[in-house]
RNA sequence: GGCCCGUUCGUCUAUCGGUUAGGACACCAGGUUUUCAACCUGGGAAGAGGGGUUCGACUCCCCUACGGGCUGCCA
């Protein structure tokens, strides 16, 4: 049997981190597989759904590497499908058809809390004869088990069991014809093919529910695996006052999509202590299995740490891709391309010492910069007189050497001993004037990757 | 209130009855160093509490506490 996951969010607002860790896992499920990962988009709530929110959801998806197959299906698309499913439940003996009232039932519900009770509504009209009632409108409500219990097999949390008593009849279909949530994705679902139901632990109670549907259609129950919520570092629900929960803030910050991925993976997630890890293997070592079943905090520090080492690994030139990219995104001028030639020389320099594209074009400043170099303010200071005198008397010594580290190193270092002075006070100034910053690559690397040339106009501009 | 789920270092986690309870991030100390980042060495740091079961429990069972989720003609 081939594997079909999905994400279902609905369109309500942007993508929040915990649905993208959720799609994520049903991605690298299928992935890793040869299966089919789709995405439908569950907008029934007419009055909440957004296409400004269903934008922002597949973007935040496609930046994060999540690619979908097929199109997004609208789950309101399928309304008609949904209501035919609950006719036919009708039909089977499965639901029927009450008459109860909103205000009827609202009321109840309401005594019984009152009177200290859990308000399980039933339906008087389970067993009722319909046919009094002709014209009278009235909504559809299955006809669940009222006594023993329901078991779900649930991949991540195990045999979970619930007394059926414990349920009402839910609504399948309004009384204004609609269909309802939980009808819908049993019924899309089940059109879709999907195999694996991975979703957050929230829907846990939902699934006894829907396999009730499944089982009332005789359709075939998919795996279920719910997946712990993420919470903030307070352990919390994550919610915004924790900061960056929408995805599309962390593109922003600068984050790259590899270390999103593969800390979200990891967060919940282990193949023994392995911690940083490629694409590849995570499509490879994902696992059901490997799930966790206590909620994860979120951890800043740790994501930073892996976001570090993911660009370390990344590809020289698709680092300069993601960073134009991360540029147009935040408004910023993209590079020309004069300035991409020269940050993909600088590249094997700058990636690994940036946690981020900011961090990393902060880094980079040397070689997207032009003359003259204005050094920021905690750079200005090497510039004094000292550092001045030693630029000028450095800046003969390089007019004729050759162009490589290993005849510029002997260079520097002799002019440094000359002076009676460490390497660290030359390389200050030196610094200052080349790069204008005071966190840059090696002195040597920023001159090998500008050139003679452009390194002899720079300290002349600084020291004149 | 009821039902369901969860609980190993500060955090993410390994362990699937027998380990000095391991790793990673963070932190502290030292080293290296050309700034930043990194790197090297060392260190402190955990089985929520209480009962069982067992020769032996982090691991299995029960209770309590705490945390979370659900409890709609919302999704």
């Amino acid at each position: 049997m081939s594997v079909v996951t999905r994400f279902a969010p609905s369109p309500t607002g942007y993508l929040h981190i915990g649905g993208a860790r959720t799609a994520l896992f049903n991605w690298l499920y299928a992935r890793g597989r040869g299966g089919k990962f789709l995405l439908r988009i569950e907008d029934t709530d007419r009055e909440r759904s957004t296409p400004e929110a269903t934008a922002a959801i597949l973007q935040g998806l496609t930046w994060l590497g999540l690619d979908w197959d097929g199109d997004a299906v609208s789950q309101f698309a399928q309304r008609d499908r949904h209501a035919t499913v609950a006719h036919e439940m009708l039909t089977r003996g499965s639901a029927y058809k009450c008459f109860s009232t909103q205000e009827e039932i609202a009321a109840f519900r309401a005594a019984e809390e009152a009177a200290g009770r859990y308000p399980v509504f039933l339906s008087p009209w389970r067993d009722a004869d319909p046919s009094t009632h002709p014209d009278a409108p009235f909504a559809i409500r299955m006809k669940a088990p009222r006594d023993g219990e329901t078991t779900i097999e649930d991949a991540v949390q195990g045999s979970v069991r619930i007394q059926n008593a414990t349920l009402d009849d839910m609504i399948v279909l309004r009384s204004d014809g609609t269909p309802v949530y939980m009808l819908a994705v049993v019924v899309d679902d089940h059109d879709m093919g999907v195999t694996h139901v991975i979703r957050g632990d929230d829907h846990l109670n939902n699934a006894f529910r829907q396999q009730m549907v499944y089982a009332a259609m005789g359709w075939t129950v998919p795996v279920w695996a719910h997946i712990p919520l993420i919470h903030g570092p307070d352990g919390k629900k994550l919610s915004k006052r924790h900061g960056a929960t929408a995805v599309g803030d962390y593109q922003l910050q600068g984050y790259p999509a590899a270390g999103m991925r593969n800390y979200l993976t990891r967060l919940g997630w282990s193949h023994g202590d392995d911690e940083v890890f490629t694409s590849d293997q995570a499509r490879n070592w994902f696992d059901l299995s490997g799930i966790g079943r206590s909620p994860a905090r979120l951890d800043f520090k740790k994501l930073e740490h892996v976001c570090g080492q993911q660009i370390g690994m990344a590809e020289n030139a698709a680092l300069l891709h993601e960073i134009d990219n991360f540029l147009t995104a935040t408004g910023r001028r993209a590079l020309t391309p004069a300035q991409s030639d020269l940050m993909l020389r600088a590249m094997p320099h700058l990636k690994d010492r940036a946690k981020t594209f900011p961090e990393l074009l902060e880094k980079a400043h040397f070689a997207l910069a032009s003359r003259p170099i204005v050094p920021d303010a905690a750079a200005a200071p090497s510039l004094d007189d000292t550092g001045r005198n030693m630029l000028k008397s450095l800046t003969p010594q390089l007019q004729n050497a050759e162009w490589a580290r290993a005849s510029l190193e002997p260079i520097l270092t002799d002019a440094a001993a000359a002076l009676g002075i460490g390497f660290g006070k030359l390389a200050a100034p030196l610094r200052a004037a080349l790069a204008g910053r005071t966190a840059t690559p090696s002195v040597y690397d920023m001159m090998l990757v500008i050139g003679r040339e452009e390194t002899i106009a720079r300290l002349k501009d600084a020291a004149p």
